[in-house]
DNA sequence: ATTTACAGGTTGTCCGACAACCTGAATATA
DNA sequence: TATATTCAGGTTGTCGGACAACCTGTAAAT
């Protein structure tokens, strides 16, 4: 039998198969069901009682599930009264940003090259699709951002929420989920070197240019200039990434 | 009472106050071990008994925790053997834009735009990069497109290859996930639309500027000039969308 | 009419049990 | 001796029952 241990290539065309648990076949379904919109943002599950019973398996396999749709922002258990489909789709993106610091180093650069792509895709898709109500919102985030230079932590979610604003403009889901991703990773990063070095003068004079190149890329996409407002926007991810780039060295070395 | 309810606006700076569940703070628990490389990629937890004991909690509690963790691709239960720490995080990105892609509906148009935006910026970035086994492997999926003009199933996997290894050659791991991912999802829909008619004399003449195509791409790749590169498969990516888009009406009218 | 108390339902947590499965060592076999 | 088989222990996956904490709407008490 040592002759079969030998023989060299078995099978090229095996897949993995892949052991499903119940729990993950129930993920599947609720999702599914999400997103085809049987069930809508803000509504009631049956009870778990409930589904077990409809999904046939216990309870403990049913919460497994339901517990892990819920860390991930999905559903929202709520003592007492029940679970329901997480109306903002934005707890979504604040639960990722609280594990995004699980990436290392190698792979901020990756997501950084990425975010240049994607943004200024969005900026220039935005420049053609954005209504008076999208740049509104972002006047209103921009105007955020300059009464809180001093609060970095409160200017960040302005600047955050701006970016998720012109990826929303776009009208394409996808477009704008990955830009959600790679800002909610990014995110930590960010507030991570902001705590580092108390803010000083400089930090408020990078504030400054930083709403300068937030008030260009506005004023393209007002003025519904796509490749104009692509430039801006790369103008702008790259002062900021140099910046982010900066305060990562500054801080590992 | 009815003056009590007409009072204005109460407290402005409450704090949402939620109730934190156990088993949310032992996932913080087990993130922060990881990030803080005290558990690492690949190790082994103790056994579920074991981390009862050392948590206090039940087994119950304790499992949702870790199923959680499971679904985000962070940690990795295998029967009768245990629970380990994802060699890749990786897993942990790919797996949160599954889910976050399977929640909305996707659009073609939408999904077809982001991969023009992906492609063109990978193929870009692959000129620069590509090593000369990158180049080599792509020239052999080109051959295998050309013997397989008539076998429209064996000749799809050499296409997906092909923009496979172009994404995998920028060594931007985030870059090649969107693209799979993108890909993935695209190719549902392509593979409908193939069985659909039976494949005609105009589907081979199809194939044959489709590899005339994917060959320009690859030249300009070889030669190192990005922005040939981009060129090349922006056509090449319009002229299969505009393709599918056919086959669809097609099928759809 | 307002307040209080309560009953029913719901999620959060724990416990014990069994099935399916893997590993490694002891045993049986050539 | 070398290989194959068996088996015992440990581990995850699933189930059912139980109780605590909690919310809501209704009925009773003031």
């Amino acid at each position: 039998m040592t002759v079969k241990s030998a023989r060299p290539e078995p099978l090229q065309e095996v897949s993995p198969i892949r052991r499903t648990s119940l729990s993950d076949k129930i993920i599947e379904q609720i999702i599914d069901l999400i997103s085809r919109n049987i069930l809508q943002p803000g509504e009631r599950l049956p009870s778990e009682k409930d589904l077990c019973k409809r999904f046939g398996v216990g309870r403990a396999t049913l919460r497994e599930a339901l517990r892990s749709l819920a860390v991930m922002g999905i559903l929202d258990g709520r003592v007492g009264e029940g679970t329901f489909v997480s109306h903002n789709n934005q707890r979504y993106l604040e639960r990722n940003l609280q594990w995004g610091l699980l990436l290392d180093p190698k792979k901020v650069e990756d997501l950084l090259e990425t975010r240049l792509m994607l943004e200024t895709r969005t900026a220039f898709s935005a420049a053609r699709k954005a209504t008076p109500a999208d740049l509104e919102a972002m006047e209103a985030t921009i105007q955020g951002m300059e009464s809180s230079v001093d609060r970095p932590e409160q200017y960040l979610r302005f600047d955050l929420e701006f970016h998720l604003l012109v990826a929303q403009a776009t009208q394409n889901t996808i477009l704008h989920h990955l830009v959600s991703m790679t800002r909610g990773y990014l995110q930590a990063w960010i507030e991570e070197s902001l705590v580092s070095p108390p803010s000083g003068p400089e930090d408020r004079h990078r504030a400054q240019s930083s709403i300068r190149e937030h008030r260009a890329i506005l004023e393209a996409l007002q003025s519904g200039r796509a490749e104009q407002a692509r430039q801006a926007m790369k103008a702008h991810i790259l002062s900021s990434s140099a910046d982010l780039h900066r305060h990562l060295q500054q801080t590992s070395a």
